[in-house]
DNA sequence: ATAAACCTTAGACTGTAGTCTAAGGTCAAG
DNA sequence: CTTGACCTTAGACTACAGTCTAAGGTTTAT
């Protein structure tokens, strides 16, 4: 064995919960690129693919484009080459955004649980159960 | 001054920071009505479809579709007409969602603050500034 | 009364993120 | 030595969420 576990697509796509077609469309984006290839031209990922493909998959959760995050792991090419400085730009640029997105969601959250605690009676049937007279309690201060 | 305050698309576009097009758009898809119409047919909201619109808007933030987002809209119309069980039901599974998109944008945020932290020293070449080293000190529990 | 700024519709077009198909090569098991 | 499960490519197709265009009607200001 001299290849320590060198994944074909079909493995990391059952590792990672993503389909062998999304894994190529993933490559044609540059989001990933398989360490070799065998003779018959079969892809063959590493390990950490498994987290890389992980990271892609939270970080288009958080509401990034595959193109931005497709920079977030570009970042590692920048290593050892210039300063960090614009790296350090570029993330916390990203990091407000994520701050957002993150009040929003917190937000559209407190809503939804107004929402859900004004049900809570049971049977009865509630006289104001929508999310707009939930989130009419909710955002006072736009 | 007979209609108080009904606004014509460009307005509540203005206000809300959609374009007219999206509003007509997201009426075609059942998120907004407009209350009326004048003679001419133009379309006529409320100062409320401004709250309903801002709602869109965050709901489409955390992640929800808009065929999502018109099911949490719709639940008013189930008001006053059955028990609340089922609106409860659903509310909470969309919680549960939301809480999942909570812990992820906050592991994401997590990892762009380690990378940012470790950039932190200025104008010197970084050793290890990738988000998959930063998210390597911070996903041991997967 | 006419120009600019607004409104109407239907339908074509765009970008993002896949998903599927066709036509074929490879590999392990019986 | 063939069958089935895997892999390859290129390219067509899809869903979602707009965005834009064309052709025309309305309103307001001068």
């Amino acid at each position: 064995m001299t290849s320590r576990t060198l994944l074909k697509i079909g493995e990391l796509a059952a590792q990672t919960n993503v389909s062998r077609d999304t894994l190529r469309f993933y490559e044609k984006h540059g989001l990933i690129l398989p360490s070799k290839r065998n003779n018959a031209g079969y892809r063959l990922y590493c390990a950490e693919d498994v987290h890389r493909i992980s990271f892609i998959l939270s970080a288009k959760e958080v509401g990034f484009t595959l193109n931005e995050i497709h920079q977030l792991l570009d970042l590692e090419v920048t290593k050892e080459q210039a300063s960090c400085e614009d790296v350090k730009q570029f993330v916390d640029a990203k990091i407000e955004i994520v701050n957002q997105r993150l009040a929003e969601i917190k937000r559209v959250k407190r809503s939804l649980q107004a929402l859900s605690d004004a049900c809570t009676g049971g049977d009865a049937p509630a006289t104001q159960c929508t999310i707009l007279e939930a989130l009419g309690d909710q955002h006072p201060q736009d």
